[in-house]
DNA sequence: TTTGATTAGGACTAAATAGTACTAATGAAA
DNA sequence: TTTCATTAGTACTATTTAGTCCTAATCAAA
């Protein structure tokens, strides 16, 4: 175990709160206090509470990139079972917080967005790259014979992103998981050649 | 055009207060001065800004229940028309407002469903009333073989208003509303019967 | 006319909160 | 040893903001 900085540490306190409490509801004492990091120090490291939160936002980021690269790239399987591994983690990581606050980058968005141009544009930015991997991934399952391939394959990617991220939120208003694997299911059914079915 | 009761007033400005610049940046003050009405009047009606944010969020549900209504219910064309209408109505109105905000439901639901339990218990009752709305236009479609009947009409039905949502949002991410038809038009299709492509 | 609901005005409170100022200690590297 | 970055502590400011209090007017209905 090596120890994080300063710096790294508020961070990561930082995320957690912001996800459990969400932005505006997390005071910078309230990260002061949790971190048991000083607030000169932590506005030594962030010059604004802005400045933290597009800290928090790449972490949020680095992370989601990090869990995609092992479980798309770097692991074997069909590209179904890839992708049900993939929101297997995200649900489950949703359901330990008590399905709290849905997706961070989403709920970010909606408290920071509006003001923060930076965070709207860091956002755009994800959102587009993620889109572009799912595109080529399921360009190769299409050449594979695994995915339809009748259909553009950027479109059925943005679809699954945008299906993605409302899931997400939704299950944070129902406050319920049960429903999403049959859900998610399904729309892998409707990614696939009908010959398949 | 009959005037309005002052609390109707009041919770038209707070919505589109709400909608532009977000509940967690709308003082009950700016209410005051965009509305017009005094703030003795605004909390003899509302006994706290969380009892304006409800009210907010009825008006918010009244309308698209309405829209819902006069769209799928009382007006002629095939269910993929009128979802097309419909997903029309409701991007428009998002790029009019400059693709700010995204979906207001979820808006609130960041922004207040964390400590006020009544908007997410009302957000729950909507989307589940919706979700069952859905299901039994595409329960019907698939009946008379516009809609493909080899998947529980339910999931279709979740599947759709995921994405809905999903959508919304991310369109308030890259304030660009361009490539939506497109997306839809996809995900509608995904929704034909095969023999229909 | 009387009564009860609605309205404005305006001053005020209490609390929360982002950010600052300044001092002094600590630690590591050169 | 010197130097520079990092850290804690603590008090403080300035602002925002939800909500209250109290008075007095207006208005509609009974």
């Amino acid at each position: 175990m090596n120890k994080l900085t300063n710096q790294d540490h508020v961070i990561q306190v930082a995320a957690e709160l912001f996800r459990y409490r969400g932005l505006s509801n997390t005071a910078m004492d309230d990260v002061v206090k949790q971190s048991g990091v000083s607030k000169s120090n932590i506005y030594y490291h962030f010059k604004s509470k802005d400045d933290l939160t597009l800290a928090v936002l790449e972490a949020y980021i680095s992370t989601l990139e990090t869990s995609f690269q092992k479980l798309f790239i770097e692991s074997h399987g069909s590209l179904i079972e890839k992708t049900k591994l993939y929101t297997n983690m995200l649900i489950e990581e949703l359901a330990e917080r008590g399905c709290i606050g849905g997706c961070p980058l989403l709920s970010l968005m909606v408290e920071a967005g509006r003001t923060n141009e930076q965070v709207r544009v860091r956002l755009e930015i994800f959102f587009e790259q993620q889109v572009d991997h799912f595109t080529q991934l399921i360009q190769q399952g299409a050449e594979q014979g695994e995915i339809r391939n009748d259909l553009p394959a950027n479109m059925l990617a943005s679809i699954f992103s945008s299906w993605l991220e409302g899931m997400l939120m939704l299950i944070s208003i129902k406050k319920n998981v049960d429903s999403f694997r049959k859900e998610r299911d399904t729309l892998l059914k409707m990614l696939q050649p009908t010959s398949k079915l």
